[in-house]
DNA sequence: TATTGTTATACTCTATAACTATA
DNA sequence: TATAGTTATAGAGTATAACAATA
């Protein structure tokens, strides 16, 4: 009898998730459509920022694609001037992908924009209310981490 | 000071909801696999279930998709027989798209998996804990909706 | 022989534009 | 003339498989 009455149930929490999850993508799709990226390309954006310049296999491990996608968003890239290939300087298979100036500023404005989403999001909450959304978060998350690494799904 | 010290600051809570959304989608598109449907069509199947059978149109503006791609939508379900094109009796340019009882039981199966997902996420979680959640939720919702909604992305 | 990246091919999700049949 | 749906075309996200150059 634990979600009697007017509680709400599971499926009703869920739905919630599934319209963050939507609503969140929107919004991510906007902010990076005013940066002139796709999700994909952002997220390559993205490891090439966190992790500085590397060879397309790195990057292709990163994130979870197939070397023949990375061809292709790198080439998106560098058609955007946010990135460069060098030639690699001990390996003469692999090519080095180095983010421009201009990649390096974008993935900065993109930071920026985080920022300034996550205080829409929780920047008047009370106290109390955040710190307990997080440790809800936190279950949920430690919940579904290793349901999903068990699932493994490739083309995700 | 709201968030001095030790405390969880509004970016790290994004980053949770952002990896919240993650395996969301991860997880769905594996149940969804299992069942033999993408997202986009899991979508379209699903508005068939809800609001029964109706002209190729009607399911677009649910969709929010182009006439278009609902043709491509609906082949797909026609083909993998979830569903059935049938000539609409009053109007002779449209069709009436019908889900077939293949297609209302894999409708079914999909909520069952919604249900099952819920119960994992949340049926073991404190009451408490639960409640609050949900009330952080609520009100984050409350904040994302009208910021999307102003955002307008087309093609999303 | 194993690895890096590319070309070739294919499927899905989207869009716009032009067109056909019907209202 | 407006609407329902299709054909045509296009770009993006994915995948596998075959192949070149190099290790």
């Amino acid at each position: 009898m634990k979600y009697a009455q007017q509680m709400t149930s599971p499926k009703e929490a869920l739905d919630r998730v599934l319209e963050l999850a939507v609503l969140v993508h929107h919004d991510m799709q906007s902010s990076l459509g005013t940066l002139g990226l796709t999700p994909s390309r952002a997220h390559a954006l993205w490891e090439l920022h966190r992790r500085g310049p590397g060879p397309q296999r790195a990057l292709a491990d990163a994130l979870g694609v197939t070397p023949r996608h990375v061809t292709g968003l790198v080439d998106a890239l560098v058609e955007h001037e946010l990135a460069v290939r060098e030639p690699h300087p001990q390996d003469r298979r692999a090519v080095l992908v180095r983010l421009t100036d201009k990649g390096r500023a974008t993935a900065e404005d993109f930071e920026r924009g985080q920022a300034e989403f996550a205080d829409l999001l929780f920047g008047q909450m009370s106290a109390d209310r955040f710190d307990c959304l997080v440790l809800g978060l936190d279950e949920v998350l430690a919940r579904l981490r290793p349901a999903v690494a068990t699932q493994e799904v490739p083309g995700a």
